[in-house]
DNA sequence: CTTCTTGTTACTGA
DNA sequence: ATCAGTAACAAGAA
C-alpha cells in the first residue's frame, strides 16, 4: 500500500533511470488503467519524461515538449518497476531478479519501452490505480485538492496546529484526509498515533498541547525514517525472500494486531475500525 | 461460501 | 458547513 515514503522511493528510483530517454513503444494491456482518451494518452506520453514530481501519493511526470503531465496514482497495489536491459533494478522496492525476468506478468497493465531496450512496467493487481494526461490547468486543479505535503518545509508546528483547530473528527480520520496533510495512509497513521501515545479514535479537539506536538513531530520523524529505509513493503514482509522495503522492521503496530505491544511488552495490541479503516493500537500505551 | 483488506470519491443522512 | 457511515471500484487471502 504505497503511501508517501513508498511513492517517494519510487520517484527517486525512476529519476535516475527514465528521464530524457526516448520512448519507442507504449503497450496498454488493461485499458481502464488509463483514464481519459487513450489515443491522446499515447500521443502525449510518447514524448518522454522530463521530470518527476509528487504531491502526497500522486506522481506527476512532466512530459517533454507538450507542456503536459502524466499523473499516476498507485492506489493500493500499483507498482512502477523499471528494468534496464542488462542490470535489473526496481523502480521502488527491491524485488527478486526472477520477478523482474517474469515481467510483464498477469498484473502488468502498461509497459513503456525505451530506446535503450529498458522498460517501465505499471503493474496493478487490483486495478484501482490509474495514469492520465493533464495539461497545466488540469494538473493544477488536481493538486489543489491536496493539503500540505507532509514533508514540505512549510509544514510547521504552527501550520499543523491551525489545521487541527476546530476539527471534531478523530485524529486518525484527520491524518488520513489528504486535504489536511498529503501523503499519510493507514500504515503511517497508526504508527504515528502509537509513537505519540494517542488513541487513533481520539477527537482532534480533545488533544492536549503536548499530545498534538508529539503527533506533529512523529509525522516528520516516521515518514523520513521510512524513506531512508526505502518504504514499507508489507507483502514482501510476509514472504521469506528477505527482499523488502526496510521500514517493515520498524513497524510497531501495523499488522501486529493480537501480538504483544513492543513498548510495554505485556498488553496485546487491539484492532478496531476507525474512520472505516482497520486500526491497531495498544489500549494501555495509547491514551 | 462469506468476510475482510486497501485509497479515494461519491453519496446519504444526521 | 461538518462529520460518520457506506458503496463502489477489483481481486485475492483466510
Amino acid at each position: 500500500m504505497p503511501e508517501l515514503p513508498e511513492v517517494e522511493t519510487i520517484r527517486r528510483g525512476l529519476l535516475k533511470n527514465v528521464l530524457r530517454k526516448k520512448i519507442v513503444k507504449v503497450n496498454i494491456l488493461w485499458g481502464k488503467s488509463v483514464k481519459g482518451d487513450r489515443a491522446k494518452f499515447l500521443g502525449s506520453v510518447k514524448k518522454g519524461f522530463k521530470n518527476i514530481g509528487r504531491i502526497g501519493k500522486l506522481l506527476i511526470f512532466e512530459l517533454n515538449d507538450t507542456g503536459k503531465y502524466m499523473l499516476v496514482h498507485l492506489k493500493m497495489t500499483g507498482q512502477l518497476i523499471y528494468r534496464s536491459k542488462r542490470k535489473l533494478i526496481a523502480g521502488g522496492h527491491k524485488i527478486s531478479d526472477k520477478d523482474l525476468e517474469n515481467l510483464p506478468n498477469q498484473h502488468t497493465r502498461l509497459r513503456f519501452t525505451f530506446e535503450d531496450g529498458s522498460d517501465l512496467f505499471f503493474n496493478d493487481l487490483r486495478k484501482f490505480g490509474y495514469l492520465k494526461i493533464a495539461d497545466e490547468k488540469e494538473k493544477n486543479r488536481e493538486t489543489a485538492k491536496f493539503g500540505i505535503n507532509a514533508l514540505s518545509s512549510d509544514f510547521t508546528w504552527k501550520k499543523f496546529e491551525s489545521l487541527l483547530a476546530g476539527k471534531k473528527t478523530s485524529i486518525k480520520a484527520f491524518l488520513l484526509n489528504q486535504k489536511n496533510i498529503a501523503g499519510i495512509g493507514n500504515i503511517y497513521a497508526d504508527e504515528v498515533c502509537f509513537a505519540a501515545g494517542v488513541l487513533p479514535s481520539r477527537r482532534a479537539d480533545s488533544l492536549s498541547e503536548s499530545e498534538k506536538k508529539k503527533i506533529f513531530q512523529n509525522i516528520t520523524k516516521i515518514l523520513e525514517k521510512a524513506i531512508e529505509c526505502g518504504g514499507t513493503t508489507f507483502r514482501d514482509y510476509k514472504d521469506s525472500e528477505g527482499k523488502r522495503g526496510g521500514y517493515c522492521d520498524f513497524l510497531k503496530v501495523y499488522g501486529r494486531a493480537g501480538l504483544n505491544c513492543l513498548k510495554c511488552g505485556k498488553n496485546k495490541l487491539k484492532k478496531t475500525k476507525i474512520a472505516g479503516r482497520g486500526s491497531v493500537y495498544c489500549p494501555v500505551c495509547q491514551k
